[in-house]
DNA sequence: GGGTGCATGTAATGGGTTACATGATTCT
DNA sequence: AGAATCATGTAACCCATTACATGCACCC
């Protein structure tokens, strides 16, 4: 019994739903559809394949190129697509994913406020960033497959996103608040406080 | 060079600078404390507090106990706490975790509606019931530690899961009544629609 | 001449969960 | 009688990333 059925060969099926592709195209792929929120290697990528073909869920052809290697073509076969959708009917179970800065601030007594303050604010960079790549995105898929049936799902795994990060953003301001009152407060307290260790 | 460096050491260090602990009672104090955004299991914990042991980061003394096996309680050392900072100090980079609902969201045109509808609503109960449970946990921080150094932090990280988990809510919301459009849409409309398959 | 993009793949390595093994005590 | 809690740990397995290997074309 595995412990995650992890998904990666899904996703595969999933986009290969929507067209055929090499796997090479599903790389590039990913990373502009679902980039946000999903992301696979190479090296999880093309075994993958090979199973999927093995087991009868996708065709491959090879097309010749010259100059380059050849392309492999996959494309969703009908067992493909009702394995697809036999996955998709499984609920998700919830998980709790790992967040280093979320333990670093947990932690961060042991630190100067200061550290967390410069973490803070890069992670608030970084978010930034993607919050608008995200609402370029929500834009194309609006004006570019606004007609596609399949629109109104990509917008809401958008929107996720969207909200997700917006709400990151909030608790950054927050935080850097707070952070900064703390600092302050040090500063203006008499005792040295350089090492943590010892007050108890 | 590791390619992720795992924290799973860091976070025992992390938790034993506060009190000495045994491998069982960090299990249960990172279930209470930071279960929300981080899990450990057993197989990874007790390998790993020998390391740090070898390392001569924790100190670990056994206490004979009736009818139970041995307690082994683990104390940070200066050299651990040393680490600790360290590692604190260090950026956290930005992570990608996968989401698999998301996916699932992402890919619904190839399911009715009814699916998706289905596991968003799940998905909602669940985060609601952490949510509340996240509430509590503010609560009690505020009552019963509020006059600790570390308690600020300890609400930040808090904080973070509320307003992450508010914006999943309001995001629940929104994509249900989209959802429920769709499916009303779907009916009124004269197609069949059962198999997706085929219509281009 | 060197970087980037196209295009395939494998091997090594590492991180993490699950399942197993043991066993007494206490609660239901 | 059986389940849960305390308490330790190991082994098998799996999932995933990274690094490597190859090689042409195109652009600067």
């Amino acid at each position: 019994m595995p412990k995650r059925s992890s998904a990666s060969a899904e996703i595969l099926l999933g986009l290969l739903a929507m067209e055929p592709m090499s796997g090479y195209d599903l790389a590039q792929s990913i990373r502009a559809s679902v980039g946000h929120f999903w992301n696979e290697s190479y090296g999880q990528i093309y075994p993958n394949l090979r199973k999927l073909a093995k087991g009868g869920l996708v065709n491959s052809r090879s097309e010749r190129q010259a100059g380059k290697p050849d392309r492999h073509v996959h494309s969703i076969t009908e067992r493909g697509r009702q394995r697809l959708r036999e996955w998709l009917t499984v609920p998700p179970q919830p998980e709790t994913p790992r967040n280093e800065l979320l333990l670093k601030v947990f932690l961060g007594a042991q630190v100067e406020p200061e550290v967390l303050v410069a973490h803070v604010e890069s992670m608030m960079r970084s978010e930034r960033a993607t919050l608008q790549k995200l609402n370029a995105t929500a834009q194309e898929i609006a004006a570019a497959h606004g007609k596609q049936p399949a629109a109104p799902y990509w917008l809401m795994a958008v929107r996720f996103g969207q909200l997700e990060l917006q709400a990151h953003l909030r608790w950054a301001e927050e935080t850097l608040d707070s952070l900064r009152q703390i600092a302050a407060h040090r500063a203006a307290s008499p005792q040295k406080r350089r090492r943590t260790h010892g007050d108890k």
